[in-house]
DNA sequence: CATCAATTGTACCAAACAGTACATAGTGTA
DNA sequence: TACACTATGTACTGTTTGGTACAATTGATG
């Protein structure tokens, strides 16, 4: 049914944008209700804690569609090199080819990283932790899978500075095809 | 000779720290003028136009440091081996083995990627363009050249990323050593 | 349509913000 | 020591900050 008054998860959504285009410390109040156009009444009605409370629901559900999307495949899927592809797929789609900022490691660079420090190496370690026991699965041996791992989830990261920096999206969709190669075919 | 007034040069040594640690959004002066021990009057006569010719300095002193200890190398050294090992030193060592990190790809992931956009675009594109021209004079293909340097530019942002979000320095380091192979011996 | 909780706009607050003005103090040179 | 000039501390500005209070509005339910 449609509503005039907003929810919560309508909120998040609206502010996980904000907080990617401006970071933490520049996202102002009225950074956030000119560009959620929602007014100081509804955010501190739904997030009372504050900025602090909205910075916290958004890593939550990114969290949460990561732990969906991605992670839950990587541990789960019967077929392994299907759940990295899926992975390569999802992330790809995530990022907008590499148009749009993963907010978590911009935090990790920041006070941000103290700040929202469990959310923070929550996501890269189950991210990590996710992927290697998918490659042992795989068939690589540990040490391997070790390196691939951090490698992968290090190389997205360091895929999407460069890109933005750059202004060169394709740089990203290069570095996803070779970490893809890499972890599917060595 | 022992000076008790500062000059410009050591307030931008200090300023590159405090940016490194807070963020340009979240440098504030009172930030600034706790952790340098500077005053308002120091930093805005060597600093008239405010917080952003302060960062603009910072960001300037970085692609100095870097285009001494390792892009002139990349370019000019006649053993390029040697240059790439030199980049890799000077990186381990600038970054504190992964306990420190690149003020340019925080930048690069925020606003300020638009703000200081030449000095960003500047320090990356260089970087990666000078790498790529030595790998090709270590023997590469073009193409090869152009992949294994986005990868190595990429993946040292990608494992500052990592290593700061897991508090592990050592994945910076493993990152390194990995790169640091698949330039010089493939 | 009456009710009531959920939602929202507005006015307000003290603190922190970036920046300015300027008199004082420190320094190299003559 | 006297000078010119650079560097600095302090007091001040108007603006923006994150956050609160609360009355008015909305929408689902009986």
């Amino acid at each position: 049914m449609a509503r005039l008054v907003s929810e919560r998860s309508d909120a998040v959504i609206a502010l996980a944008e904000v907080f990617r285009t401006h970071g933490f410390e520049g996202t102002s109040l009225s950074v956030i209700t000119a560009q959620t156009r929602m007014g100081k009444g509804s955010l501190y009605h739904f997030f009372p804690g504050g900025k602090e409370e909205m910075a916290e629901a958004v890593l939550q559900e990114i969290s949460r569609w990561f732990a969906e999307k991605v992670f839950r495949p990587l541990r789960e899927d019967p077929d392994a090199d299907a759940a990295i592809a899926k992975m390569f797929r999802e992330v790809d789609s995530y990022f907008h080819s590499g148009r749009r900022v993963c907010l978590v490691g911009a935090f990790a660079l920041g006070q941000e990283c103290a700040r929202f420090e469990q959310q923070v190496r929550g996501y890269f370690s189950t991210w990590v932790e996710d992927l290697e026991a998918c490659l042992i699965r795989a068939g690589h041996s540990e040490d391997r899978a070790r390196d691939l791992s951090e490698e992968a989830v290090g190389g997205i990261q360091g895929a999407l500075v460069l890109a933005r920096s750059l202004n060169q999206p394709e740089v990203f969709e290069r570095s996803l095809q070779r970490l893809k190669q890499r972890l599917t075919y060595e």
